[in-house]
DNA sequence: GTAGGGTTAG
């Protein structure tokens, strides 16, 4: 009785550390613990596999199912169910469907959750189609779905380009007599917000606020989000200002959202005063709140404070990601430092994150800028896929140059490849032509881009 | 004991 206690106590203690990231500090507890003959449960390893899915890797994560049946305890539905959210936060379709498949061949039965999660992978890599698929087996099971199961498959619509369908099933669901949660509220702001529909999103707030739900820090944090995306910075920065009287800025994500915000619209000093606000607080830094530091760091041209940031989260034992490469390409960029941003692309190439579009959209951008335009197309050949940023950007700066008929080129190809380009990229293109006597080519190219249009529908 | 919010470029 007293060592389940113990253990019990034991348990809390763990998660409580782990919850501050600090896993080392867990293992030591645990350690400490087995010398004053506290034993650990499968609960104990459930909580640590979680912390180091969320917080290290899926490689720490499952170095710890070996230790777990060294010390005699096999690892139950909760903790496959942990590896695999690992696997699918870092989109893993591969290593899910392997834990899947090593979880039935254990004989550990999956349960409601198990499948949640499976459904949830195939919708984050893309893949609605499968994604339904393991909803409709589901169904067809023994198990029966759960609010959480609908979440999953709103958020999984709204993410694949099927907002309004997430909706429909939302107002269906409603229909049924399902009381929609908060949970749902926010995936479904979020949602309609990513895709474009600002009405919609409004919509639910405005119906969120009838409900007896109460907004959390969630919810802010994706209203806030909302109202940058349709350009309302100051709507924006005033549901900041609330979330934070209402104490909801407990984590980074808020300040980080706000921080955004602020850096968008020029105003750097506000962000900085709310980022020494969010570190003076205490608040565990993750890769995301080091890169929206490293990033205000690059826009006030302080690289050598940035690259010192890089140095601090790399002692952490995090590790740089593409967000955070891209950061800092633009931030040499923007100080005039070409050649350091090239320097630095070599030393991508090297970790494999050659293929960094973003950083390379920013870098052929601002080699046109900077009068490299040689160079600046090079890069933009030698990119393996390129976007509409890419295209927008080479045939806006090709037209300054008064490059038309190049421009031109590009701006076919992006059409014939079904990308999406900016209005004003076109625009900037056809008067060019116009104003510069080549009004047959603007002609022709008119219909050609009239064609590419229809034809990209099928 | 499990999902949902935050960071990059016109």
């Amino acid at each position: 009785m007293v060592g389940g206690l113990s253990t019990r106590l034991l348990n809390i203690c763990i998660a409580s550390v782990c919850k501050t990231q600090q896993l080392q500090r867990a293992e030591v507890l645990l350690i400490d613990a087995i010398r004053l003959g506290v034993l650990p449960n499968v609960v104990t390893y459930n909580i640590l596999v979680d912390a180091y899915c969320r917080f290290v890797g899926m490689g720490a994560a499952l170095d710890v199912i070996p230790r777990m049946r060294e010390a005699g305890i096999s690892p139950d539905v909760i903790t496959y169910n942990s590896l695999v959210a690992g696997s699918t936060r870092k989109r893993s379709l591969s290593l899910t469907l392997d834990l899947f498949d090593e979880m039935l061949e254990l004989s550990i039965h999956p349960d409601r959750w198990s499948y949640n999660t499976l459904m949830h992978c195939f919708f984050k890599v893309g893949n609605p189609d499968e994604g339904y698929n393991v909803f409709r087996n589901l169904v067809l099971s023994e198990i029966t779905p759960g609010q959480d199961t609908f979440n999953i498959l709103i958020n999984g619509l709204c993410k694949n380009g099927y907002a309004m369908h997430g909706l429909m099933l939302f107002r269906n669901l409603q229909r049924h007599g399902v009381v929609p949660e908060l949970v749902t509220y926010n995936l479904l702001i979020d949602g309609l917000c990513k895709a474009g529909q600002w009405r919609a999103a409004k919509t639910m707030i405005m119906e969120l606020l009838e409900t007896d739900e109460n907004p959390n820090a969630i919810t802010f944090t994706t209203v806030m989000k909302c109202c940058f995306k349709f350009q309302k910075y100051e709507q924006g920065l005033e549901v900041f200002l609330e979330m934070a009287n209402r104490g909801h800025t407990f984590d980074g994500f808020g300040y980080c959202t706000a921080v955004g915000g602020l850096i968008k619209i020029g105003r750097i000093e506000e962000a900085n005063r709310w980022m020494d606000r969010m570190l003076k607080n205490g608040i565990g830094l993750d890769l995301v709140s080091y890169n929206s530091l490293i990033n205000l760091h690059c826009r006030e041209g302080r690289l050598g404070a940035a690259y010192a940031v890089v140095e601090e989260l790399e002692k952490r034992g995090l590790e740089c990601d593409a967000y955070t490469h891209a950061i800092i390409i633009d931030g040499l960029c923007r100080a005039g430092d070409i050649e350091g941003a090239y320097r630095h692309l070599d030393r991508m190439k090297v970790l494999g994150l050659g293929s960094n579009r973003v950083a390379l959209n920013c870098m052929i951008d601002r080699l046109f800028k900077a009068g490299y335009m040689e160079a600046a197309m090079r890069l933009f050949e030698s990119m393996e896929t390129k976007d509409d940023f890419t295209y927008s950007s080479v045939v806006h700066s090709l037209c300054k140059l008064g490059r038309f008929r190049s421009a031109s080129k590009v701006l076919l190809s992006c059409l014939r490849s079904g990308t999406k380009i900016l209005k004003s990229a076109q625009k900037a293109v056809l008067t060019g032509l116009k104003m510069s006597g080549y009004r047959r080519d603007a002609k022709k190219l008119q219909s050609q881009i009239y064609m590419a249009r229809v034809l990209a529908r099928y």
